[in-house]
DNA sequence: GCTATTTGTTCAGTGATTGAATTATTTGAC
DNA sequence: GTCAAATAATTCAATCACTGAACAAATAGC
């Protein structure tokens, strides 16, 4: 009789369902299916997951198969008497996603297949920050341009690709700023328009996306454990940190797409001076330059991306200054982690980036600052773990919202081949 | 050839869409576009509007009308030559949501029928502090019945009940904590199961929610102002401090609903102890106690519920204790939002509950934190504004929240009623 | 009174799903 | 070794809801 459940909303579905939306509606279901499945699931066994019938699913997958998205593989292993299932996966000829990105000391490019295989990654390391826009960009287009060949040799066609860039990205792919970069105002794509295009146009799939590194980071976690949390927040620590807030499965991107910047969180209102004009920002306490400094060590004795390696080496080795060094750091960062937690109520907490390599001494201040603080830590642990992924995250995470697109809503790519 | 966009993915729709599932998605595209229409559309204007067929809107009105969703108005204003159209409105006489309160000082409950009119609303003033969970509720209870003998009389059907607490709700309705009511661990569904329902069983819609009452402040900021921003910060600032996170017009409550706790946001980590065990938190600067303390007003002096009254009168007199008092909690809050919004990039907040009488003391200091110390403040002005409703927001929003369920997801009421 | 115009309904046609029947393939029992 | 049971996948007539065009209704303007 007094049945409770949550005040949700489903999201406001504007679009109408016309007679032909019914198919485009269930391949994505069905695609979706195939690629939630631990194991290749047979036909059966995608209806019976779906609710559609046997005869719907083998239709859809016909469909699917016939453009590529789905191959069958080899018998699963038998439960029992009966017709042997064939398995469906996700083709892995099929449609591939491009992942790029600008980072102040290297350049990266990386192809994933449908099925979240990374089959293409290269990195080039080189100190960007002397380099104009425009040729960083024109490098990075070399490094697609191999990669592209490579995916094409073995079967693969590049729909589409995203760009991560350590900065403030608009809507329409502008840059407004990337401070480590030294860049302002920069308008990626029209830079790009002069170069041939990288990914074979796809309807429905934008040929580039430009997003911010810390967000692409937060959704390469997603992609490396499926089976993880859904909602969780992802904290880069670099040189500044940013954070990619992942919330039933997707990427929050705020109002214009500038959410994460947990780096100027307030942790000291009257504390040191940053350089975005506010006082005692978390990035003037946990940033690296904080840390390096505070353990007593020189920025300019070391490139920035081997920064986090050496302060792990020091702190395994009990060097005093880093480990006082970390924890104030880390006392610091438990201080914006637990006002997050109380705001959106999350129980995961990833560290990434350069804090990955430093979570054995990160995660004890920030668990006794979230514990202490979070108002709901008595009922609900929060959870505080390394990153899956190592500093590749952003890339692979760039190239998986490319596939993870096209498995949300398959029909751009099927209409392309008929 | 380069077009940009940002990434964002489709909320994952597990739902496999059968046959009939085509007229039940119509139903709530029709009767969602019926509700967000500025003025009553015709059976053209809403085809128009939504792709569909004009043929198959009028089938699927047909069942709306049927139903007691929609019914039909006056003919509307004429633009010109031709048969005049027949207008379309959200049935006053069909189902309706009840909302209720149980607030320190006082119980509400109230009726909201499916186009938003406020049709009932009573408020009885009592200290509940020292009543028990159970007669507090059966009090509520009593409330209830008058109002759904208020709304049948009106010939309306109470389809679903929310309920507002001011404390931390689980999925089941068991409040953990309300602090300022004195309720710890209250079953309140199992407490309410041997009174007679207060509404009509509907499928799918649940009889009763318990919901914090910040996040239905929230709700029914949204629900006021149909028109304005789809994602805003909503605060509460009453004894505690309470904040409604609205996100593509959808409520977000986190993973276990205990989202929006703004007032245990450390603002100074090392400052005022906490009652949560915290150092800090925002609460002790800028809650209701805090700012009367500051004044130099002793809150045993007046009920809580015209502390904020008292507030603004001395603060528009001039009383210089009370503007610093004011200021300083403005301040603070300004931290704290300010933080709130480099994490999510929100574009507006709205002071609510106490504060929204504060806001003309509050508002600057609030803005100033926030310009100072928000990243992309810059290019993108953060609005601070008033809360539209009172202190009904609550109640309002937890009625409100009932009847937008029965819009956007119109089958259960129908299938009720054949 | 006539025409143009817009609204709303009717109706045959179509596309996709449905459910039952059928075929295919393997396990296990007699 | 053969047959029955079990599971997988396909085939096909039936059904449901949307489509598009034609039609009826109602009004303004000439």
């Amino acid at each position: 009789m007094w049945q409770c459940q949550g005040v949700t909303r489903p999201a406001a579905r504007a679009a109408a369902v016309r007679q032909g939306s019914l198919r485009e509606l269930n391949l994505a279901v069905v695609l979706g299916r195939i690629a939630a499945a631990p194991s290749p699931p047979s036909r059966a066994a995608v209806a019976a997951a779906t609710g559609l019938t046997r005869a719907t699913v083998s239709a859809v997958v016909d469909d699917l198969v016939a453009g590529r998205l789905v191959g069958e593989s080899e018998p699963a292993p038998r439960t029992g008497a009966g017709r042997p299932a064939r398995g469906l996966v996700l083709a892995g000829d099929g449609p591939a996603g491009l992942g790029l990105e600008i980072n102040v000391d290297y350049l990266a490019a990386c192809v994933v297949d449908l099925a979240g295989e990374v089959r293409h990654h290269t990195v080039r390391r080189a100190d960007l920050r002397p380099v104009s826009p425009a040729d960083a960009l024109a490098r990075l287009v070399g490094l697609a341009a191999a990669a592209r060949v490579d995916a094409e040799r073995q079967g693969l066609t590049l729909a589409g690709a995203a760009l991560a860039v350590p900065g403030l990205v608009d809507a329409a792919g502008l840059v407004r700023l990337a401070p480590n970069l030294g860049w302002q105002d920069v308008p990626v794509p029209e830079l790009l328009s002069d170069h041939p295009p990288l990914v074979e146009p796809v309807p429905g799939i934008p040929a580039l996306v430009v997003e911010n590194e810390a967000n692409l980071a937060a959704l390469g976690e997603l992609h490396a454990d499926p089976d993880g949390p859904v909602s969780f927040l992802h904290v880069s620590g670099e040189v500044g940190i940013g954070a990619g807030i992942v919330l039933d499965g997707a990427l929050f991107r705020g109002v214009r797409g500038w959410s994460g910047e947990i780096g100027h969180i307030p942790v000291q209102p009257e504390g040191r001076p940053c350089r975005c004009g506010g006082l005692g920002c978390l990035e003037r306490y946990a940033g690296q330059e904080a840390i390096l400094a505070a353990a007593g060590l020189d920025r300019a004795d070391l490139p920035a991306d081997t920064a986090a390696t050496r302060l792990a080496d020091l702190a395994a080795a009990d060097h005093p200054a880093t480990l006082a060094a970390l924890a104030e750091a880390g006392q610091a960062l438990g201080v914006a982690v637990a006002g997050v937690v109380n705001l959106l109520d999350l129980d995961t907490v990833v560290l990434g980036g350069g804090y990955a390599l430093l979570t054995p001494w990160l995660r004890p201040p920030v668990l006794a600052e979230v514990s202490r603080r979070v108002l709901t830590a008595g009922w609900s642990p929060v959870t505080v773990r390394s990153s899956a992924l190592g500093p590749e995250a952003a890339v692979v995470g760039a190239a998986g919202s490319v596939v993870r697109r096209i498995v949300a809503d398959p029909v751009g790519w099927l209409s392309r081949t008929g």
